[in-house]
DNA sequence: GGCAAAAATATGCGAATTCATATTATTCAG
DNA sequence: CTGAATAATATGAATTCGCATATTTTTGCC
């Protein structure tokens, strides 16, 4: 298979990627959830199902809107996948008495189920990641995570590094 | 807006969700990525393409395969964000001379110099971010970081949490 | 050397995700 | 109370992405 020549050793601390805290942030999120999305899938479940079914089991009735910023996705995806999980049973719509623009979204016995088993094999798996950690890493990393999160959510006005011309590139349109 | 009985308190803290490992890596990633992000688009490219300037940035000639691992996406995928960035001028494509199953991706001059004014923004920014937290924790956190990335590398042969039955809950197929 | 197996990349298609906008409901000024 | 402005969600088209598989090249065994 490898060839001596092809063993071109990928030194992660030697370039900017493999020190960079954005990529950092990124791969070990990305690593770190492969096997448990695995689970999900397994599960019959998409991955965005099951963060909707873990939002909706900390606090049932959500906001369309809400849920989809705590799950870190696109409200009209949100809207798309509530619609798929509706028709699995697993959740269902009512729209707010007192405004009814708005939409909650309600766990059913089912999703109720569901989402607490998953929960549980979460948090053993998250204990599984802890126990490979150093003593006191996890707790470490938790709160620096937090106060990253905390910095950085939507409206904070921060803006990205100075930003010189913008360039054009494209051979053709895209 | 928002009246009284809007303003549910999302206590981040209390549920589940709030201080789940796996969570907090995808929030904060995401959280903290979100302005470089939108700056990178303004400069007319994806973030995909981004990450491959960047990795190509460090180490040029690399492989596909290689390539796709490092920016964390699928090699297919990869494959058609090299066509894009080719018809851009940004990269060319050489086939390896010892194995000609390779291709080996090459920073064309002006992806060289796009990609070394964005790694310069991506590190200016990334002091911005290291700035505004305690002093220490950004190396902490990057320690942490990498530490979850190597153990949860692809093939540690690790496995979720014991699985149960999997179950059928579709209504309709998908 | 010739052939089966493996490796690296590309391709086609379907699923997932985003973007712009439509729809419905509420608020607020006058 | 009417209409303009805003808010919350839904919808449809377009893009992005991932899976399965085809294609090309290399390796290793006989």
């Amino acid at each position: 298979m490898a060839k001596d020549e092809d063993r071109i050793e990928i030194d992660r601390n030697a370039g900017f990627v493999g020190d960079y805290l954005l990529y950092l942030l990124a791969a070990a999120s990305d690593a770190a959830s492969t096997d448990f999305h695995a689970h999900v899938r397994e599960q019959g479940l998409r991955v965005p199902e099951w963060r909707i079914l873990a939002c909706l089991s900390d606090e049932d009735g959500q906001m369309v809107t809400q849920l989809a910023q705590l799950a870190l996705m696109e409200q009209s995806h949100l809207t798309k996948i509530i619609d798929h999980m509706a028709s699995k049973g697993l959740v269902k719509r009512r729209s707010d008495e007192r405004d009814r623009r708005r939409v909650r979204v309600f766990l059913t016995a089912a999703g109720r189920a569901l989402g607490a088993r998953l929960v549980d094999e979460a948090q053993a798996h998250e204990e599984e990641i802890i126990a490979r950690l150093r003593p006191g890493e996890a707790a470490l990393l938790k709160n620096a995570l937090k106060h990253v999160h905390a910095l950085y959510r939507a409206g904070s006005g921060i803006t990205p590094a100075p930003v010189r011309e913008p360039v054009k590139l494209e051979t053709r349109p895209t």
